[in-house]
DNA sequence: AGGAATTTGTGCGTATGTATC
DNA sequence: AGATACATACGCACAAATTCC
């Protein structure tokens, strides 16, 4: 779990992390069994830990060297090829349950629904809104990550997830594979720039027969 | 302790060492502070767990890289290169003390008298035994384990050394910069040969304010 | 085939030492 | 000088895998 949070960018580099304690406390083990996941964690290089001062998140080596740093979905038998379809692009106001975290500089957004398939099977449904000085050239289709970063002048270094559960919109497509109102694995995403900004909040519906959420680590 | 311990091969390759609870026992710690250093060594690759059945001495991926494998003195600020000067070869009985472990199946030996040194610094005073059957031709002078594996056919696999304290005894040279009788750190030791018969005893005075016993891991 | 004993795996809670702030 | 935070260690309980009878 711990890995998970620091992947998904949680904590930003360099950070320090909650204390062994207080770690412990919230997520209801012994201090003993943290301080073993976060050796192990240190090991892999995610964390740094310095006696008296903190555990601190590292820098990771290669930045960003994989477009789908931040995807988090993969097939139940586990990994997938991503690849979206463009729904619907226009402009509406965030949903107020969005916007909980942090407060976006900007209001008015590009709103923009996509299918989501992974190896092929369409597995989610996503909803996503930018800065609507953005301009959206007909270049961004498949990976918006990749997209900001060429064309836009930003990249996404760090983005926040909350998982829950919600019933399946209305204007999700039939090639989904359920019905409208369907519970489905719900992820409200918010999403910070290089310059620490948020550029980006979603959410997304994921089929729950069909794929999960997963934070991987390399 | 215990990596010095399976470095200086008091367990063989593929052997079952005693499970934890008894291994804590001897070496007065509590169980969870012997695991932590259990699995250390398992992450050096020195030992291999295996849950329900026991822990095992890994087998070295890389045999006998270092021909200093099993030397195990070093200068008292660390390090230094071994040298060897031979004072005397002769035959002479084994002393009972050298015997008291496993048997040699030879009872004739060839006796060796050399002064060590580490950095050209006289260090200690080695005793050694092997078989008389052995040839001893002109090549061996410096590294004897060397000398073994190139001109005799075996190679040294595993040693077992025992450390006490014993008086320097009459034939040392002056160079050793210690009076006959002055007390130094002593080592016994029993080499067995990749055929797994004895094929060396020797005993070892160190000069105590030069150098120390250390058994050292790559 | 099955069950008991053995051995490592995981986790809890506590106390104390040491480095840093 | 004191508070904070990680480092090390102890002892215990139970789970899971293996081994042995």
């Amino acid at each position: 779990m711990l890995g998970r949070e620091i992947l998904a960018g949680h904590w930003r580099a360099g950070e320090r992390i909650p204390t062994e304690s207080v770690l412990a406390a919230s997520l209801g083990v012994a201090v003993g069994t943290l301080r073993k996941a976060v050796a192990e964690l240190e090991q892999r290089g995610m964390l740094e830990r310095r006696q008296g001062s903190g555990t601190y998140v590292r820098a990771r080596a290669g930045r960003v060297k994989n477009i789908y740093e931040f995807f988090r979905l993969e097939l139940l038998q586990g990994g997938g090829l991503p690849t979206a379809q463009i729904l619907a692009v226009d402009a509406a106001p965030l949903p107020k349950a969005l916007i909980a975290h942090e407060q976006p500089s900007w209001r008015s957004g590009w709103r923009i629904r996509r299918l989501r398939a992974l190896n092929g099977t369409p597995v989610a449904l996503e909803e996503i809104w930018i800065d609507q000085r953005h301009a959206l050239t007909p270049a961004f289709s498949e990976a918006l990550y990749q997209f900001y970063k060429e064309q836009l002048g930003f990249w996404i270094a760090r983005v926040q997830d909350q998982i829950s559960v919600d019933a399946l919109p209305a204007w999700a497509p039939a090639e989904l594979g359920l019905q409208a109102g369907a519970a489905c694995t719900y992820i409200e995403r918010q999403a910070w720039s290089n310059s620490q900004v948020v550029e980006e909040v979603s959410r997304t519906w994921v089929h729950p027969q069909r794929a999960r959420y997963c934070a991987r680590w390399p």
